[in-house]
DNA sequence: TCACTTGTCGATCAAATGATCGGACAATAC
DNA sequence: GTATTGTCCGATCATTTGATCGACAAGTGA
């Protein structure tokens, strides 16, 4: 598709004009020689796809003061607080993806070969959407949780795909469901010779970043049919309020031990504790599930967001 | 100035709202508990202020192709190439500010301790203005070319102070004109201790950013009384068509040895062999000037626009 | 060959944005 | 205490932007 090309070649152009050249949309028409509209829909395109990226570049007081709180009290190596957005918190996670996104230019730059692993997650997601497109081939992304829906169909545009496109480098994913569909399902996975390739690969990343899910009736587990609602029940009455990569803690950060988690098919905490593990997310709900990864030490980095933070740091104090 | 800051703040605020959230500037508006025109106010505030960066992510297929033919031919590591605004040409630098800050960026982004160089110029300006902020407190920053005028202010805001303050790095200032008033002053100005302290250091760096003048009757050494108009004439006569830091030189590249040499107190070019010499030119105008730094193997990177880059392969083939 | 689908383009209009202007409030001088 | 000056704020209006809709052209199948 030659001609889908051109266009995005016009439309980057048209950006190049909009946003750093700051000239309007007529000015752009007659330059590029379309009509008004047709501007309008080239920058379209080009934020659609990506083209376009913007980075506020201050640190807010308020945030700057709470990822220093939560940086020192932890143990982080790092700590980004965006501000939040009262209005709508659905679109609020595109700031998380933002800011994660920074971060991970900051591993991918790096000339020197790396291999980085990538949890799974909507938050996830929205960060290598918002990388900027890097020419490194020299790299290796791995999964760390299958991309393996339970009807056996693969997530084609899983985080790791995205990654791979934007910068060239080897990808690896692991074939296999979050949660096995039974202990014996979950024996055999491991068993697997690809399945133990792509843990390996995993075992040496320098760095992940992964989500926080939440533990309650919207948990992302629960709500892909992952876990039916018995077992969420059980997961609630042991107290669980929060899962990294699918092992449930309870609010001490506490790996949970039970029926669900002898079927979670991605590596175990314990051996990521040399990595670079950095959780991406925000807001009330997963706040407590944040909390508890934190207390667990199992984060040296974390990208969050206000409400998040200061629900930390009031439960902490 | 506390009060600044507040606002500074709130500003990113909006802008983050704003530019990463999408959101109007009525709902920024309400959500900040100011008036739509006070959101308007924050918005200019941010953009004015340099908080909000715009970089389009996409490789325009004419540009990448330009860059690759000048990059080959002249043995460049890298060749940056800008759309050309046939609009108004005034505002163009601003592409290639752009465009260099990101280059400057990957040197300054590294934490192993660094010394960069900078010429003078309005594009070298606009490059540092157009930089992320980015704590490095480690790295060194050195002017070579003089920043004091020939009535002797020195110049507040030059390009090496600005890069100072956004990154906390030490600075050192080249306290000479470009062009001293006669042999004896240059002669006099190089046996001065501090002089040579900061050419010591400048020799150290290890990239230098600079710009490309033209010689004609707009050149900039003439344009800010460097050179008078007979000096001027005396160039032209020569066959000067550019010069890199106040040297003067051919279209082949080679420095011209004449009265006006022998007074520039900036470092001689030969010693920068070494460094990563990157230049920042573009513009019809300068063209010939940025193919003469090419011919004469100056540069070993190279950030200018469609127009010269035309300009440039035209005039090789 | 004709009708129908599909996709692209431009006219038009509503919404959002940027800019100007006048007024209010505070600080300072008289 | 009053006047003056400067600054900040919000109402208003012109411009710019985003979105919808209808028209037209190219391609497709009958």
């Amino acid at each position: 598709m030659d001609k889908f090309e051109q266009r995005l070649d016009q439309a980057a152009r048209a950006a190049w004009l909009s946003y750093v050249g700051g000239r309007t949309q007529d000015e752009i028409a007659s330059q590029l020689g379309v009509s008004r509209p047709g501007v309008q829909r080239l920058l379209a395109l080009a934020r659609q796809e990506g083209l376009v990226k913007v980075r506020i570049d201050h640190p807010i007081a308020t945030c700057m003061m709470l990822s220093q709180q939560i940086g020192e009290r932890f143990g982080l190596d790092f700590c980004d607080v965006v501000p939040v957005d009262t209005g709508t918190a659905d679109s609020s996670y595109q700031y998380l993806a933002v800011a994660g996104a920074e971060r991970l230019e900051r591993y991918i730059e790096r000339s020197a070969p790396l291999t980085l692993s990538l949890g799974s997650g909507r938050t996830v997601r929205a960060m290598v959407e918002a990388l900027s497109r890097l020419d490194r081939p020299q790299h290796r992304f791995v999964s760390l949780v299958g991309n393996v829906a339970r009807d056996g169909s693969s997530n084609r545009y899983d985080g790791i795909m995205v990654l791979a496109d934007k910068t060239g480098g080897e990808r690896f994913l692991l074939p296999a469901p979050v949660v096995a569909g039974s202990v014996e399902e979950k024996e055999a996975m491991l068993g697997q010779r690809l399945f133990h390739a792509v843990t390996d690969v995993a075992l040496k990343a320098e760095a992940a970043f992964i989500g926080v899910g939440r533990i309650d009736r919207q948990a992302p587990l629960f709500q892909d049919h992952f876990i039916n609602e018995g077992e969420l029940d059980e997961l609630l009455a042991m107290q669980a309020v929060g899962e990294l990569l699918g092992w449930p803690m309870t609010q001490d950060g506490d790996v949970i031990d039970c029926s669900i988690t002898r079927r979670v098919t991605s590596l175990p905490l314990e051996l990521l504790r040399d990595q670079q593990l950095v959780a991406l997310a925000g807001g009330r709900e997963k706040a407590p599930a944040i909390l508890a990864a934190l207390r667990g030490g199992w984060l040296k980095g974390l990208v969050t967001d206000e409400t998040a933070a200061r629900f930390i740091l009031d439960a902490e104090s």
